[in-house]
DNA sequence: TTACAAAACTAACGTTTGTTAGTTAATCGT
DNA sequence: ACGATTAACTAACAAACGTTAGTTTTGTAA
């Protein structure tokens, strides 16, 4: 049993509403609530409402960076490097799908350093993406579309997994990935 | 030149606003400042601030909704029938796009039966979506996939059209028809 | 030029916001 | 049994919120 800190209960508690209704809206009267406490108490935990998004959703950035950095320094191919990312995505939107809603949605509200650093990591990790499909154009592996279609079409997909996957929740993880990976380089038709 | 009124104004400003930084951050202070007027003046307008989200929100919804429609009462196959919906999706997001990101990231703060009316729509539109996909898996045009991942891998790439076409604005939309309907449809490698 | 309507203004309202200060109750190793 | 730490509490703050009321300015048509 690795004890989990009060400060740690109150992000997950928080994450789930922030998903629901997002940062803006969901006040630390409502976290507090949520959490049976009063709002005040929060902060013997936490010094900010911020810090709670900061913690949030540079966890899952890093994450997410750590991951693209594993699959940059492979040897495969470049299709097969697309695949780990699929597997990557999905992992992550098993273990973190709280987190990544705030990702998506509120990462705006980030302030500071933490606002400078997450856009950083963002920007990063597409130019990685892209950079493994333009490799895969040019080595013929992939088809000679625009690569930011590609990319587009790809990542808006796993980015928004989370929004589906609690829904159709029950599938077996390794059947979504090979799904997931025939779905998004084979097609349909 | 049809005469653009000032509640239409109001909505316009918004919803850029609203797309940057959600509607619940976003104070009718904000909009009357980007306006360059006081914002007790707004209420000359509207009647409030929800009133600006739902004028937004359901105009966009009622758009999907007839072109759905429009692609249900046609006789073409299910595949012509997806190649429809991505089109009608890139019109709207190019004809809407402030509104889209409001629908796609503030319907939740909705309120009555603005909101009932929303999800309505919603639901219906992926039911149609879905059962087209069915229809094409039966008649083997579409790959025997689970529908709600077909579903689920397109849709999600729609919806997300907005965060997207803006940075790369330029491509010529028929370009970008043909190109998503390729990739989306056909696949990469 | 006057009359009217449209659209701006100032001022204020009651609430809710994030946060601080100071205090009390519970838990725990010594 | 003790002191220390942890984590809750009440009370209050200044600022920002959406909104209302009443008033003044602006533009247009007669």
């Amino acid at each position: 049993m690795k004890p989990i800190t009060r400060k740690e209960e109150i992000v997950i508690v928080a994450s789930q509403l922030f998903k629901e209704r997002g940062y803006s809206a969901v006040s630390v009267r409502d976290i507090a609530e949520a959490m049976g406490i009063k709002a005040a108490s929060l902060y013997n935990h936490i010094s900010s409402k911020q810090e709670i998004l900061s913690t949030l959703v540079l966890r899952v950035a890093k994450e997410f960076t750590n991951g693209m950095n594993g699959v940059v320094a492979q040897k495969s191919s470049p299709v097969q490097k697309v695949e780990q990312l699929i597997e990557l995505h999905i992992d992550i939107t098993v273990n973190y799908s709280e987190g990544i809603a705030a990702l998506n949605n509120d990462w705006m509200h980030l302030e500071g350093e933490d606002l400078t650093s997450f856009v950083k990591m963002r920007d990063d990790y597409e130019e990685n993406f892209r950079n493994i499909i333009k490799d895969g154009i040019t080595s013929e592996e992939i088809k000679p579309h625009h690569p930011e279609v590609i990319l587009f079409a790809i990542l808006s997909t796993l980015r928004t997994l989370h929004l589906w996957y609690q829904k159709r929740g029950k599938l077996d993880v390794n059947i979504l990935k090979k799904d997931m990976v025939q779905v998004l380089l084979k097609g349909i038709v």
